[in-house]
RNA sequence: GCCCUUGUAGUUCAAUGGAUAGAACUGCGGACUUCUAAGCCGUCAAUGUUGGUUCGAUUCCAACCGGGGGCACCA
């Protein structure tokens, strides 16, 4: 890529001039007349070398124009010592050439070639409501591991669930107390919901019925009641099955196993591992108060947390000190990726401190991510109160939306609705991967799902644009080089693979939304002032553009898990 | 109380310590009866407060103010 060679001949050039540098900035700079890239290392050496910054930079330029500079037309000192990069033409038509070659691996890199890389997200309970916060890790999950993919690695997808825990007890006791009421339905996930929402009240207002469920909670560990054992295999298969549902409506692929995510994590495979950890490890985990608990280092900002609580049932970290262990033993990876809300932040923090006692070598390679939560705005969703939206209801609502803006007649009925479920995932979607982690998305329905201007469906647009563009122009000539000028679009459309890398190395998927929804302006407003299809000279280089941005737009939404419609 | 995180136009978001803080929505104003108007062009409008570090701070540090999250047997 262009940054490393650039990056390389100027380390030489510094070290021609007796400075060893450890680190070459680089940067795009906003305004196309200073340069393809400029750097500013004459500003960071200057004071260390006790000499004004521009002098510095004529020295510097002067040995990079001494060396072989291939693709470089010209190279200019601006401002307070900023030395700004021009690339010649040459290099411009070669890079649309490797996009319209490269096709569907246009953008990749090599960073990661045959690692071994394993994200997990989503991680739905079952026996739970299936919410928008399920749907934004899920969102962000899938986009990550699309990007890892991007790398060369070999990447893995993987669902933590919840199936055993004070959660599924619940549940469990909800659905024998609705029964009791008479106001037993048949077991689906609505029911379900229902359930658990009656159970989790009962345990916080109801000193009996807390007591009960705790001794459900160990019946399921134990297996040891059979008509317990009865509603809870039933439970959770219809949970499993309706999830598996849900991750073909957001539109993950199918793996080689036939489901949707590659390995499948449980609770109640976990828990004996990470029990017989934390007790195998004594010194690590102390007792107290009946339980066993890890005691965080408060300097560090950690707090103490129960791995195993004085009934004797591990805790969820326990069970994520298992988890790892399955994980690598399942998949022998390079790196794990975890993906939660923010919630979770310092629980992971004190686990991951933990596991880098109990096993280094896996807390080394584990990352947790971490995103904001989807906020409504009366606050925070609960699942104990019934109050959540589920992915269900705000897809089928913004899918309802979608189909009242196709105007074109010429779609069939069936047509309308591939379109507008597309474009109901694509302003979802895209309203979530939009910003940079962490922060929350309040979300308010009328204001935060856009079909206009910075938005998934502006993508969609743009690229079906493109398309119907192609089509009608199949047939005639594309062509690199014959142009009156470089275009702007041009020299947006080959920094792709840059901002690939980035979004890789980073796990950002929002550099991913910039550069595609400023790319698709560059395109529109390309569109909106040049007649493409004139039949002049350089109407091959135009339809080249074209070609190379539907190709850009195309790989680029993959990436964040949206899909593309051919037209709409 | 302690820890983490966050504060940018009226609103929702950008900005690897750099050059004139960039979009979208909203508002206001245009063009086009030519390849998809979910589009194009123009315009109004912002870095919470006070200090510090730096040639240069939205970005780093400190304090304060406001939002969110976490802090022992939930996940």
């Amino acid at each position: 890529m262009i940054t490393k060679k650039l990056e390389t001949l100027i380390r030489e050039a510094l070290k021609k001039m007796g400075i060893e540098s450890s680190e070459i900035k680089l940067e795009r700079p906003e305004d196309a007349s200073h340069g393809d890239y400029a750097t500013n290392v004459a500003l960071a050496c200057a004071k260390t070398q006790k000499i004004a910054p521009k002098q510095f930079a004529e020295k510097l330029v002067a040995e990079l124009l001494n060396a072989p500079h291939e693709g470089i037309e010209k190279i200019e000192i601006a401002g307070p010592g900023f030395i700004n990069f021009f690339f010649d033409d040459a290099y411009f038509s070669k890079s649309l050439e490797d996009a319209l070659g490269a096709g569907d691996k246009w953008g990749t890199n090599a960073t990661l070639k045959n690692k071994k890389v394993l994200v997990e997200y989503t991680d739905p309970n079952i026996l739970k409501e299936f919410h928008i916060g399920h749907l934004m890790s899920n969102t962000i999950g899938e986009s990550i591991a699309c990007i890892m993919e991007t790398t060369g690695a070999e990447v893995k997808r993987a669902c933590y669930q919840g199936d055993v825990g004070m959660h599924v007890a619940c549940a469990i006791w909800g659905i024998i107390d609705l029964k009791k009421d008479g106001s037993a339905e048949p077991m689906n996930s609505k029911f379900l919901g229902k359930a658990y929402a009656r159970g989790a009240t009962a345990s916080k207002e109801n000193e009996n019925a807390k007591k009960e469920i705790i001794e459900i909670n160990k019946k399921i560990y134990t297996r040891s009641d059979e008509k317990i054992n009865k509603l809870y295999d039933l439970g959770r298969q219809v949970s499993l099955d309706d999830f598996e549902g849900k991750y073909k409506k957001l539109g993950m692929k199918t793996r080689l196993n036939g489901k949707s995510f590659d390995f499948y994590f449980f609770e109640s495979k976990t828990w004996e591992f990470g029990k017989k950890i934390v007790l195998d490890n004594p010194k690590i985990f102390e007792k107290s108060d009946g339980a066993i608990i890890y005691k965080g280092d408060e300097s560090k900002g950690l707090h103490t947390r129960v791995f195993i609580n004085s009934e004797g049932i591990p805790t969820y970290e326990a069970k994520d000190l298992g988890l790892s262990k399955i994980k690598y033993e399942t998949y022998p990876y390079e790196i794990s990726i975890v993906v939660t809300a923010n919630e979770q932040k310092e629980y992971f923090r004190v686990v991951l401190d933990a596991m880098a006692k109990v096993s280094p070598e896996l807390a080394k390679k584990t990352e947790h991510y971490s995103h904001g939560m989807l906020r409504l705005p009366t606050g925070k969703m609960s699942s104990r109160t019934g109050d959540v939206v589920t992915a269900e209801a705000l897809l089928r609502d913004v899918k309802g939306l979608a189909i009242g803006k196709i105007k074109d007649s010429n779609f069939s009925s069936e047509e309308k609705n591939d379109i507008a479920e597309k474009v109901a995932l694509g302003a979802i979607k895209y309203s979530i991967l939009r910003q940079s982690s962490g922060k929350d998305i309040i979300f308010d329905f009328e204001k935060s799902l856009s079909f206009e201007g910075d938005s998934g469906p502006y993508l969609q647009y743009s690229y079906a644009r493109a398309r119907s563009l192609l089509e009608k122009a199949s047939g005639k000539k594309i062509d690199v080089t014959n142009y009156k000028e470089i275009s702007p679009l041009h020299k947006y459309i080959v920094r792709f693979p840059e901002v690939v890398l980035r979004a890789g190395e980073t796990r950002q998927s929002h550099y991913i939304t910039t550069y595609l929804i400023d790319l698709a302006r560059e395109f529109n407003s390309f569109y909106g002032n040049t007649l493409v299809l004139d039949g002049s000279p350089d109407e091959a280089y135009k339809l080249a553009l074209v070609k190379a941005t539907s190709q850009t737009l195309k790989n680029g939404l993959e990436l964040l898990g949206i899909p593309v419609p051919e037209r709409m």
